[in-house]
DNA sequence: GTAGGGTTAG
C-alpha cells in the first residue's frame, strides 16, 4: 500500500496555476445536468460506498458538503467542513469523494478540495481508495475543460509525485484522453506505470487503440498477446476484437504495415477466444484481401469463422462472391453459394446482384434470366430464394442483353421495371441501352433514347456524355462529338478524362495530331480529372505518327502530373524512337524502364531486334535475342519474323528457310501468315518461284490462311515468269478465300491480263470478287 | 449496374 506523501500543498500550488479557474454557477449546473444525463457504460466509474455507509448517509454528505463549498474556494468554512467529513473516524467514503469532487464543476476547485482532504484525512485507515476516487473526479473535470491536454499530465505527475495511486476508472480516463489529444508517450507511461494487477481488460483497450491509432503496432501487439494469456488479468473481450481489426483494417494507419495475413491471423486467434469479427469488420477484411488478390485466404477466413462459431452474414459472403466473380470462379461461387444455405444465410438482394452480373459478364445472359425468373417470380418463396429484383439488378440485365447484340430485349425489361414499383429506369439504365443501340451502329436509337431521358427528367451523366461522344467518333462524325461535348458541357455535364482520351485517340487516328493536341491542352487548362490513360493514348498518337519531340513533352508532363509510364508506353515510345532512328533515346528509354522497375516485355525486344535487323545489323539482333531468352522470354513468331526478314533483304535466302523450318519443328512456334509472306515476296523476286508456290501448299496444309499480300506477291513472281495458267489458279483460290484483291492485286494483273488479251479472265476475276463479298 | 487507351515482323 502506498503511503500518502501529504506536504503535497507546496507541489500542488504549481499546479494550481496551472489550472485556469472559471467556475462559474452556469457552468456548474450545466455540468451537473450533463452528469445526470451521462450514461457511463462503466461500471467502476462510480466508486462504491463504503460498507458501513449507506449510499443513503453518503447522499446526504455529499449534498451537505457540496452546499457547503458553493462559495469561492477563499471563503470557504473550514471548521464546519473539517466537522462534516472527519468528526467520523472513518474516512469519507470513496463514492462520497468522488461524488463531491466532481461536483465542484471546475478542477481547479476540485483541487483545491483534493488538497485539503489529503492533508487532513492522513491517520484515517484506507484513506488511499479515498483520495483516488477524488483524484480520479479532478480528472474528469479537467478533461471537460479547455486546454485540458496537459493539465491531465501535469495532474498524473502530480499524483506520482504525492503517491496517489490511479484507480483502474482514472487510469482509463487518462489514456484514453493522452492518447486522444497525441500526446501518446504520455499516455504510454501512464499505462506502463501501473501495477500489472491493475490492468483490466477495459483498460488494456484503451491503451491498445491508443498504441494503434499511433502507430506503435508491436507495443499493441505485445499487450494483445498478453491478453490472450488465459491466465491473464485482462483477457480480451469483444470489445478488444473491435478495437484491434478496426484500427489494422484502415487504409491510412500510421506506424508499420501490417498485412492481411496477419490480420487473418489475429481473426482466428480471437475465434479460439470466443471473440469473432463483427459483420461489416469481416467484409471489409474480405474485401481487402480481394482486392490484393488474396482470393484464397479471403475463402479461408470466411470458413474460419463460419467454423469457429462466428455470426456471418450475407454482406461478407457477398464480398468474397464479388472476389470468385472476377476469376470467373463458378465452382467456387456455387460452393460457397450452398454453404450459405447450410448456414442458414439468408441471400439478399446484393448476392443475387453479384451472380446475375457474373452470369451476364461471361454471356450467359439467359441463365442470368433464367435466375431473375426464379427469385422474382417466387416460385420458390418457400426455399428463402424470393427478392425483388432491384435496380441495379435490371441494369445489370438490361447491360448483358446489350452486349450481346439483344437491344430490343433490354428494351423491352425496361418497360417491364417501369411496372415494378421503386424501380423506374435510372441514368444507368439509358446509358446501357444508348451504348447498346450505338455499338450495332444504330445510332438513331441511340440518339431517341437520349432524347426520351431528358424528357423523362432523367439527367444524363458523363458516362451518357462519353457513350455519345464514343459513338459519334467511331463514326467518323469528329466534329460533330465535339459540338455535343459543348453542348453537354453548357448543360451543366463536364467532361472527364475519358471523354478525352475518345477525342485525343480519334482525332490521333485520322491524323489531326493538332486537334489532339489541342484538346489536351484543354483538358489541362479545365483542371478537370485526368488520368495516365489520356496521357498514353496522347503519347502513342504522336509517336505512331513520328512526332517524337511532342511525345516526349507529353512524358514530361505525364511525369509532373506524378503519373509513371508503363510497360506499353515505353513499348510504343521506344518503337517511335526506333523509327526516327534515335538510337540514343531508344537506350536512354530503356534505361529508364530498367531503372524504374518496368520489365521489357517480348514487344520491347521485338522492337528492337526488328529495328537492329532492318538496319542490317544482325549481329546486334542476334545478340538482343539471346539476353531476350537468358531473361526467361519465349521469342514469338513476330522474333522469327524479324530475322527471317533481316536475312531475306541480306540474299541470305537459305539461314531465313532454314529459321523458318526450326520454327515448326525446334521452337514450337508455328510460322503465320506475315512470315510465309516474306518468304514467298523474297523467293518470288529471286525468280524461284516454284519454292514460293510450294510454300503456299504449306500454308494449307499447316492451316494458314493467306491474304492479300500473299496472292500480290505469288502474283508479282508468276509475271515476272509468265506462268499464266497458274496466276488463274490463284485467282480461283483468291475468290475461295475471300481475299480482297486491293490496289497493288489490281495494277499488277490489269497490267499483265491486259497486254497477254485475258481482260475477259479479269473481268471474271473481279465480278467473281464482288460474289463473294456480297455472301460474305 | 454504365463510358475511354497504347505496342512488335511484311
Amino acid at each position: 500500500m502506498n503511503t500518502l506523501s501529504l506536504s503535497a500543498s507546496k507541489h500542488s500550488k504549481s499546479f494550481l496555476n496551472l489550472l485556469k479557474p472559471h467556475t462559474s454557477k452556469t457552468q456548474s449546473s450545466i455540468f451537473l445536468l450533463s452528469h445526470h444525463l451521462s450514461t457511463d457504460p462503466d461500471p467502476e466509474a462510480e466508486p462504491n460506498p463504503k460498507p458501513n455507509q449507506s449510499p443513503k448517509d453518503d447522499d446526504l454528505l455529499i449534498t451537505q458538503v457540496v452546499e457547503l463549498l458553493q462559495p469561492n474556494e477563499k471563503d470557504w468554512n473550514f471548521d464546519q467542513l473539517h466537522h462534516l467529513l472527519f468528526s467520523n473516524s472513518a474516512a469519507p467514503s470513496p463514492r462520497s469523494l468522488f461524488h463531491i469532487t466532481r461536483r465542484l464543476g471546475a478542477s481547479s476547485k476540485a483541487l483545491k478540495f483534493f488538497e485539503y482532504v489529503s492533508e487532513n484525512v492522513a491517520s484515517a485507515p484506507d484513506s488511499t481508495a479515498s483520495l483516488s476516487s477524488s483524484f480520479q473526479a479532478i480528472l474528469e473535470l479537467a478533461k471537460r475543460e479547455p486546454t485540458s491536454q496537459n493539465k491531465l499530465y501535469d495532474l498524473y505527475k502530480m499524483a506520482k509525485e504525492q503517491n496517489i495511486p490511479l484507480n483502474i476508472s482514472a487510469a482509463a480516463l487518462l489514456v484514453r484522453s493522452l492518447g486522444m489529444v497525441g500526446m501518446v508517450d504520455e499516455a504510454l507511461i501512464v499505462f506502463n506505470d501501473l501495477d500489472p494487477g491493475l490492468k483490466n481488460t477495459h483498460l488494456r483497450n484503451a491503451a491498445i487503440d491508443v498504441m494503434l491509432k499511433s502507430g506503435c503496432v508491436d507495443d499493441a501487439l505485445k499487450v494483445l498477446d498478453e491478453m490472450f494469456d488465459p491466465k491473464a488479468e485482462g483477457r480480451v473481450d469483444q470489445v478488444t476484437g473491435d478495437i484491434v481489426l478496426s484500427n489494422l483494417l484502415k487504409r491510412e494507419r500510421p506506424g508499420r504495415s501490417f498485412s492481411e495475413e496477419d490480420i487473418v491471423g489475429l481473426v482466428l486467434k480471437f475465434g479460439e477466444h470466443g471473440v469473432y469479427p463483427d459483420s461489416m469488420k469481416l467484409t471489409k477484411l474480405i474485401t481487402a484481401l480481394c482486392r490484393n488478390r488474396k482470393t484464397n485466404k479471403a475463402w479461408d477466413v470466411l470458413h474460419d469463422v463460419m467454423r469457429l462459431g462466428g455470426d456471418v452474414k450475407a454482406a461478407s459472403c457477398n464480398a468474397l462472391l464479388t472476389c470468385l466473380t472476377r476469376g470467373n470462379d463458378f465452382k467456387r461461387m456455387n460452393e460457397l453459394m450452398v454453404k450459405m444455405k447450410e448456414m442458414d444465410i439468408h441471400p439478399d438482394v446484393v448476392t443475387f446482384g453479384i451472380v446475375i452480373n457474373s452470369l451476364c459478364k461471361s454471356r450467359r445472359i439467359d441463365e442470368a434470366l433464367e435466375l431473375f425468373e426464379k427469385i422474382s417470380g417466387g416460385r420458390e418463396k418457400s426455399d428463402g430464394v424470393s427478392t425483388e429484383p432491384d435496380v441495379v439488378i435490371y441494369n445489370t440485365l438490361i447491360d448483358g442483353l446489350c452486349k450481346v447484340g439483344r437491344q430490343e430485349e433490354g428494351l423491352r425489361l425496361m418497360e417491364k421495371m417501369r411496372l415494378q414499383n421503386g424501380c423506374a429506369p435510372n441514368t444507368v439504365t439509358y446509358n446501357c441501352l444508348i451504348d447498346g443501340f450505338n455499338k450495332v451502329g444504330d445510332i438513331e436509337r441511340g440518339c431517341e433514347l437520349f432524347h426520351q431521358m431528358k424528357e423523362k427528367g432523367i439527367t444524363p451523366s458523363v458516362i451518357t456524355l462519353n457513350t455519345m461522344v464514343d459513338c459519334l467518333c467511331k463514326h467518323g462524325r469528329l466534329n460533330s462529338a465535339i459540338d455535343f461535348l459543348n453542348e453537354m458541357q453548357r448543360d451543366g455535364v463536364q467532361g472527364n478524362a475519358v471523354t478525352y482520351t475518345t477525342l485525343i485517340t480519334s482525332f490521333c487516328n485520322v491524323n489531326n495530331i493538332s486537334m489532339a493536341m489541342e484538346l489536351f491542352e484543354q483538358m489541362l487548362r479545365d483542371g478537370g480529372s485526368t488520368d495516365a490513360i489520356v496521357y498514353y493514348s496522347l503519347i502513342s498518337g504522336l509517336s505512331q505518327a513520328g512526332r517524337m519531340d511532342d511525345a516526349s513533352s507529353v512524358v514530361s508532363k505525364l511525369k509532373e502530373a506524378c503519373f509513371s509510364l508503363d510497360l506499353v508506353s515505353y513499348n510504343v515510345l521506344i518503337n517511335g524512337f526506333c523509327k526516327k532512328n534515335k538510337l540514343d533515346k531508344v537506350y536512354e528509354m530503356v534505361q529508364e524502364m530498367e531503372s524504374a522497375g518496368v520489365k521489357p516485355d517480348s514487344i520491347t525486344y521485338n522492337t528492337l531486334i526488328s529495328y537492329f535487323c532492318k538496319a542490317g545489323e544482325l549481329t546486334t539482333g542476334r545478340r538482343i535475342l539471346s539476353k531476350m531468352i537468358n531473361e526467361g522470354l519465349v521469342p514469338t513468331a513476330v522474333t522469327f519474323g524479324a530475322l527471317i526478314h533481316a536475312y531475306c533483304l541480306n540474299g541470305n535466302t537459305d539461314k531465313a528457310m532454314k529459321i523458318f523450318r526450326e520454327m515448326g519443328s525446334k521452337s514450337k512456334v508455328p510460322p503465320n501468315t506475315v512470315i510465309y509472306n516474306i518468304l514467298i515476296d523474297t523467293l518470288c523476286k529471286k525468280n524461284e518461284v516454284e519454292l514460293a508456290i510450294s510454300l503456299i501448299d504449306n500454308m494449307k496444309d499447316k492451316g494458314v490462311r493467306p491474304n492479300t499480300a500473299t496472292f500480290n506477291a505469288l502474283f508479282k513472281g508468276l509475271k515476272e515468269n509468265n506462268l499464266l495458267e497458274k496466276a488463274f489458279e490463284f485467282m480461283d483460290q483468291m475468290i475461295e478465300h475471300a481475299c480482297n484483291p486491293d490496289y497493288i492485286t489490281m495494277e499488277i494483273l490489269t497490267e499483265w491480263l491486259s497486254a497477254v488479251g485475258e481482260t475477259e479472265k479479269l473481268r471474271r476475276f473481279v465480278q467473281g470478287y464482288e460474289v463473294a463479298a456480297s455472301t460474305a
